[in-house]
DNA sequence: TAAATAATGACAATATATTGTCAATAAGGT
DNA sequence: ACCTTATTGACAATATATTGTCATTATTTA
């Protein structure tokens, strides 16, 4: 005897076919919005995270859910293009601190504007709170998933 | 004056968050259900796609929302593996069909089971209702984006 | 039917991301 | 303090995916 999948187990699996997609989208729409400020989707979201708060490599990994390497290679280039710098940590004497440069600040700033223009013009006509329980639905998916 | 984003356009943020999240937790779980059989994530969507229709590599493409490249790449590694093959398609001379073959279509079948656990598993103690409504957001936010 | 346009796979360059290993450093438990 | 375990960045190998170009074949349009 197989086991089948349950409605909830057809809804998951429906869910990782939109969840694919929309990523795909999602990151298309990242890379028109970023171009125009010499960065794409993936140097964006690592240069972002850095706006408010320095943080170390391992640290920006854990808080987007990609791997440490990842975000290394990342913030190594973002170092050589002079958009962030690497601070000494005082608490830590192997991870240093990424901190985004005045001229990375410029340029996620540029992309700010884009960026509202996209997410206002992508979200009329829909339910703003239609999303936002979608978006619940979708951490829960996240922890369970695990 | 700046344009600011409205509710609308912090969710569709809050949105793309979660769903690079939700893509990366999906990819992990899907490279782990199919490591068993000897597949990935990328190539168990592309040979499942191929378990009723035969398709050519553009369609596959267009109905997994991947550029024709990288769905070309996955189709030649699974053509080299035996795990589909490449019929002659009297519609196109150029575009041959892709189609699983017997191993193809057993080593699916042997994730089926997997899959399905780990579907009702992540499911659970999730209102089914609330993942379909999420799903039926996602899609009409993908057809907004572009 | 002829000509313009689009779709397709091959090929190549590049970006993104994971996994694994290693040595250095940190953190925690005894 | 000591020892075990975990974290971190460097380095390397590999997988995934996009973009661009080209020649070939299909499709549409005039």
């Amino acid at each position: 005897m197989t086991t089948k999948r349950n409605r909830g187990g057809d809804a998951v699996s429906n869910l990782l076919l939109a969840t694919f997609k929309l990523n795909g989208a999602f990151l298309a729409a990242g890379d028109k919005i970023s171009a125009p400020s010499g960065l794409t989707s993936a140097r964006w979201q690592v240069l972002g995270t850095l706006m408010w708060d320095d943080m170390t490599v391992s640290g920006i990994a854990r808080e987007m859910g990609l791997s440490r390497q990842a975000v290394q290679r990342i913030a190594n280039v973002l170092a050589k293009e002079n958009l962030i710098t690497f601070l000494d940590n005082p608490n830590d004497k192997r991870a240093k601190l990424a901190s985004a440069t005045d001229e990375g600040r410029k340029a996620i700033q540029s992309l700010a504007e884009r960026q509202h223009a996209w997410a206002n013009a992508t979200a009329t006509g829909i339910d703003p709170a239609e999303i936002e329980r979608a978006v619940e639905v979708m951490k829960k998916v996240l922890v369970a998933s695990k």
